[in-house]
DNA sequence: CTAAGTGCAAAATGTTTGCATACTT
DNA sequence: AAGTATGCAAACATTTTGCACTTAG
């Protein structure tokens, strides 16, 4: 898709490492600058939804819509399991709000059906299942 | 949960009515306060996200968190087809956007497994389904 | 030297809240 | 009368954009 070259900056090195090191956490454009800016960073909010939003097209991490007016969700993907038979999935609790993985190979058989039956490409790495957690009910 | 009673104001009566009377239609706040503007009516934004959010709550219509940065869905579903098999599902297409209904039998199953293998409680009237619709690819 | 990236501040959303007023019960 | 709803404006929160400046190639 994007014809654009890129260029090896500083602060993308750090949010890809940052991301990187931490996989299966979930980060909030804001989490990210604050964590850098704490520890001295030079680095700008608008930089961050910038170069998140680049390696969410790259299909390097994912972003996650939790509910609307809170902030989404960034996490780390890596390129390489994208034809993966255990996809993760995540769920949502409304009650305590947590955002909880899913690795689960049997829920592969929805994006299946949504491919034969309704003709849908699921993308997973982008939705979210919304309900109550166990801890919760 | 909520133990308020409620007035019935004009402003409830239309919204609800509305709501009712376009099933399987998504509106969003400002959708439904300029509709009802443009016939003259008196409302105010504010009022229909407090209506709207009773309503959700008394679990007559659906919320839809469609993308990050974009407007909350809402959604006629009525109070009787709680526990019926053929739960409604939503699909987002990344690509035009557009929120297509999945009113389908098998998709119960997601249900059921999550409850039984991963005790979540899933709400299917609020989960989204994002990817790229057969009109996109 | 050119294209891309940065960071700030401002704008553009989308949603919530405070408050005086009006309406339901 | 008491409690609830309304509508405006202001506050808030998240994300995007304009722009002068810096940096990577």
């Amino acid at each position: 898709m994007s014809e654009k070259s890129r260029y090896n900056t500083r602060q993308h090195a750090m949010l890809i490492e940052h991301l990187k090191n931490n996989p299966g956490i979930h980060f909030t454009a804001p989490d990210v600058c604050d964590y850098f800016r704490s520890r001295g960073e030079s680095i700008g909010l608008s930089t961050v939804y910038r170069q998140l939003e680049k390696l969410v097209d790259e299909g390097v991490i994912g972003k996650y819509s939790t509910a609307p007016g809170s902030p989404a969700c960034f996490e780390y993907i890596g390129t390489e399991n994208h034809d993966n038979s255990g996809t993760c999935f995540h769920c949502k609790c409304e009650k305590c709000g947590s955002l909880i993985h899913l690795h689960c190979d049997e829920l592969n058989e929805i994006q299946e059906h949504l491919m034969n039956e309704h003709h849908f490409k699921l993308n997973p790495m982008r939705t979210v299942f919304y309900g109550i957690c166990e801890k919760c009910r």
